[in-house]
This record gives structure tokens, C-alpha cells and sequence, in this order.
DNA sequence: AGCGTGACGAGTA
DNA sequence: ATACTCGCCACGC
């Protein structure tokens, strides 16, 4: 513990150690309650940093290690590649769904965003 | 060093 | 309602 010299070691970090960033995003990820949802850019803003993008790149690389169905898009829209895995979820966990148009092209439904949307918490969510 | 990328978002046509 | 554009910022190469 005298030589300190590392070649390239500013620090202690483990090949299996996440970006710090990642590690927030995933962090608040977790943090959201069943039947509700959380936007990418809501995350950002909740973290106060990032934006929408980095919390979806995040999500894609390392959102297996969180409830991921519980982030979603502002629009509502499921997440491509994984509609019916979702969809699974928002059912089982009684998350608000506002069924599709008649668009037969898209029978499946988006989240009702105006009710699932969660506010992480921070405020008095929207009540009735 | 810099550049391109993206599980986005809001605005415009 | 859809299609397209621009801006956003962390991260890998």
C-alpha cells in the first residue's frame, strides 16, 4: 500500500463493475412500483442527468437486471421485440392500458400513459 | 484526441 | 392519424 504507481489503475474498477450512469438508471428502474411506469426521459429528468437516449441505451444493455417493462416510451407504445413479454407484465401487474383504435395493424394496446405514468415518487402523484 | 451511435422526445409538415 | 428532422448526452471504438 506504499506504491500507489499504477500503470492504469485511477481506481478500483472491476471489468464486471457498470457505468456509473447505468448503475443510477438501473437503480431508479427498481425503484418503480408494480402497475406503473416511468418514461426514459422521465428517469433522466429524475436523475437530473442524461437524457432520454443514454437511460435507453442503458435499458438496452443492461436492463435484463431490472423490472425493464416498467420503462417505456412517452408515447405508451410497447417496447418493439418484446410486446407480448410486456404486455405479460402490465396485465399480471394491473398497469393502466388503453386498448388500440381499429387499426386492425395494431391489435395490441399502449399504456394509458395519463394514469400509468409514475412520478417516481417525488411529488403527490395525479390523483382521480 | 474526436466521431458515431442510440429500448428517446418534442416539434413540424 | 403518420413521417420526418433535430437535439439530447453517455459510451465504445
Amino acid at each position: 500500500m506504499s506504491q500507489e504507481s499504477l500503470p492504469s489503475g485511477t481506481g478500483p474498477e472491476p471489468a464486471d463493475a457498470l457505468p456509473e450512469y447505468a448503475e443510477r438508471v438501473l437503480d431508479v428502474a427498481d425503484l418503480i412500483p408494480p402497475g406503473r411506469v416511468m418514461t426514459y426521459g422521465d428517469v433522466a429528468e429524475w436523475l437530473g442527468e442524461g437524457g432520454p437516449r443514454q437511460v435507453g441505451r442503458v435499458m438496452a444493455l443492461y436492463g435484463g437486471a431490472v423490472p425493464w417493462w416498467r420503462v417505456v416510451r412517452a408515447d405508451g407504445v410497447l417496447l418493439p421485440g418484446h410486446e407480448l413479454r410486456a404486455l405479460g407484465h402490465y396485465r399480471e401487474e394491473g398497469t393502466p392500458l388503453k386498448e388500440a383504435g381499429r387499426a386492425a395493424e395494431d391489435h395490441l394496446p399502449r399504456l394509458d400513459m395519463r394514469r400509468a405514468r409514475w412520478d417516481g415518487g417525488g411529488r403527490a402523484e395525479g390523483h382521480t
